[in-house]
DNA sequence: CGGCATCCCGCTAGATACTG
DNA sequence: CAGTATCTAGCGGGATGCCG
């Protein structure tokens, strides 16, 4: 999921589908654009995203820089994930590509 | 690469990767942008891209409705393709899409 | 020239079980 | 509650060879 290819990227939009590209990371971006989430959170509102994938794109997504992960110390420990700045630049396109996705499916019909 | 999920999309969004998802539909359908093109054009212009993938990708754009393909029955034999209407609504989303690359390359430097 | 058919490999993602 | 560790399956993608 979203391996750095060996060569540069053709195109900057290729970039884009780097970071978003993937089974589920639309869906994790599209809670989180309603609010912080925990995990397990996640995990009850997608219940078919196993344990590790979702950890997997949460990774994936912060190590682009996309989203943000505390940490708070505690017994039992809590982890909430957010937008980040770079992760709020990333509204319009989120809001474009749902938009076109609506229009290609009623156009298909 | 886009096959038909099982189970219905959970977002719009999800559909417009369907479409544009894939190692080289972004980089074929930015060349139909600029114009139609035969597949021997395309087999020059993308080295890298093997006949059978690129066959491959265009025969899912065509039946996604984003591009027409047309045969010319002349020896030697001529197929041009270039982008439908439904392919033309896309221009806005790759226009982000190369955008929002551009502007996330540079923040991650 | 354009495009199938075949074989093959690596990767993504899924299932399961275990740890702090 | 959150996250690893393994193992496995399926699919996207690549290489090669043959056909209209």
């Amino acid at each position: 999921m979203a391996n750095q290819p060996a060569q540069p990227y053709n195109l900057p939009a290729e970039a884009t589908l780097e970071v978003i590209g993937g089974k589920w990371k639309l869906l994790i971006l599209c809670y989180l654009n309603c609010g912080p989430m925990r995990t397990s959170e996640f995990r009850k509102e997608i219940p078919d995203l196993s344990q590790k994938v979702l950890t997997q794109s949460l990774r994936e997504l912060e190590e682009a820089g996309i989203i943000t992960r505390t940490v708070y110390n505690q017994v039992p420990p809590k982890v909430v994930y957010e937008m980040s700045e770079l992760g709020n630049s990333l509204r319009t396109i989120l809001d474009q590509l749902g938009e076109w996705g609506e229009y290609y499916i009623e156009a298909r019909k």
